[in-house]
DNA sequence: CGAATTTGACCCGCGC
DNA sequence: GCGCGGGTCAAATTCG
C-alpha cells in the first residue's frame, strides 16, 4: 500500500463519497436501437462495478488511516499527560530548556498552557518581567506560503515591527511586533515560522487589546489566512487551513493543564486534530516522511495474529 | 517628509 | 563572574 496515495484518498475525512455517475453523458445519451442500448448498459455496468470496487477500496484505506491517526492522537495525548505530570513533579527543572523542547515538539498545535504554567509556577511574584509574562498569552498557527518571508499575520489589528532575531532553536527569524496603539495598548506579538513546518507561522500574543480592531475588514486575502482573536478556546478560519488554538490564561495554570487535556480529549479536538494532521501530511514532504516512518514503525509493532497494536 | 521597517547594539535574566 | 540567548532600543534606511 503506497502511503501517499492512501493520503490522497483520505484528505477529507468527513466528505461524502463522490457521486461518481452523476451527469455521466453515457447514461443520458439517446440511443438509436435497443441493441446498442443493451451493449452500452453492459459496458456501463462493468465500469460501475469497477468503480464501486475502487470506491470500496478507497473507503477501506480511508478508515485505516483514520484509525492510525487516532492512535497517533492517543499517543500524543499520553505523552502530553506525562509531560504535564513530569513538569509538575519537577518545578525546578530548567525552565528555558523545557520551553524550547516543548516548542520543538513535532506538532504543538497551540496547546501552550503547559509551558506557560511551567514558567509561572515558580516564583510567580518575583519581578516586573515575570508579571509581564503573566499577561494573557496565546499562540496561533497560521498557514502561509513557505516562500513568504514577511512574517505578517493578518489578524485585523495594526502592528509595528520593532525587532527581529534569529533564535537558537529555530533557524527562522522571529519578528517582534507591538500594537500600533502602543503605549496605550500593551499588546505584543512574536511571529516565527514553525521549525517543523516552514509553511506554518507561529504567532504568540501577549496581553489583551484595550481597543477595538482598527478595521473590521476581513484579512483573509493574500498569502496569509485570517486569524481571529476570539475568546473561544478553539477557532478555525473559514479556509480550514488556519489553526487558532488555546487562548489560555497562564494564571489558571493547574486547571488549564487539566482543561487542556480535556479539550484535547474532546471529539471536536480529535476531529480537528486529524484534519490538521492530514493537511500537514499532504503539504510538507518532510513531515510526510516522518509520519510515514512513525506509522510504518507502528505497523511493525502490530501483532500479526491479533491484528492489534 | 513622515511613517514604517531594518538591523546592530545593548540590556537583563539564567545557567554554569 | 562570565557567557549565552532572548527581548528591546534606536539610528539608519526604505517606502508611500
Amino acid at each position: 500500500m503506497e502511503f501517499t496515495s492512501l493520503l490522497d484518498t483520505s484528505l477529507d475525512l468527513n466528505a461524502k463519497p463522490p457521486r461518481i455517475f452523476d451527469g455521466n453523458p453515457v447514461l443520458k445519451q439517446e440511443v438509436p436501437s435497443d441493441f446498442i442500448q443493451l451493449g452500452r448498459n453492459v459496458a456501463v455496468k462493468e465500469e460501475k462495478g469497477a468503480l464501486m470496487e475502487e470506491l470500496k477500496r478507497v473507503n477501506e484505506e480511508n478508515r485505516k488511516l483514520t484509525e492510525l491517526l487516532t492512535v497517533i492522537c492517543e499517543n500524543y495525548n499520553e505523552l502530553k499527560k506525562q509531560l504535564t505530570e513530569y513538569t509538575s513533579k519537577n518545578p525546578a527543572s530548567k525552565k528555558r530548556k523545557a520551553e524550547s523542547s516543548i516548542n520543538n515538539g513535532s506538532i504543538n498545535h497551540g496547546t501552550n498552557s503547559h509551558d506557560d504554567s511551567s514558567s509561572s509556577d515558580e516564583d510567580s511574584s518575583k519581578k516586573p518581567r515575570e508579571e509581564h509574562i503573566k499577561a494573557q498569552t496565546s499562540r496561533f498557527y497560521v498557514r502561509a506560503a513557505a516562500s513568504d518571508t514577511s512574517l505578517i499575520v493578518k489578524d485585523g489589528y495594526q502592528w509595528r515591527k520593532y525587532g527581529q532575531k534569529v533564535t537558537r532553536d529555530n533557524p527562522s527569524p522571529r519578528a517582534y511586533f507591538k500594537c500600533s496603539f502602543a503605549p496605550t495598548c500593551p499588546v505584543k506579538k512574536k511571529v516565527q515560522r514553525s521549525i517543523d513546518d516552514q509553511s506554518i507561522l507561529v504567532a504568540t500574543y501577549e496581553g489583551e487589546h484595550n481597543h477595538l480592531q482598527p478595521s473590521k475588514i476581513e484579512a483573509a486575502s493574500g498569502s496569509n489566512c485570517c486569524v481571529t482573536l476570539g475568546k473561544t478556546p478553539t477557532s478555525v478560519s473559514s479556509s480550514g487551513a488556519t489553526a487558532a488554538l488555546d487562548r489560555t490564561k497562564p494564571k489558571q495554570n493547574a486547571d488549564n493543564a487539566r482543561n487542556s487535556i480535556r479539550k484535547i480529549d474532546s471529539p471536536e479536538f480529535q476531529r480537528y486534530f486529524v484534519e490538521q494532521m492530514a493537511s500537514s501530511l499532504t503539504k510538507d514532504p518532510n513531515f510526510t516522511a516522518s509520519i510515514a516512518a512513525a506509522i510504518s514503525g507502528k505497523f511493525l509493532q502490530k501483532n500479526p495474529e491479533t491484528g492489534k497494536w
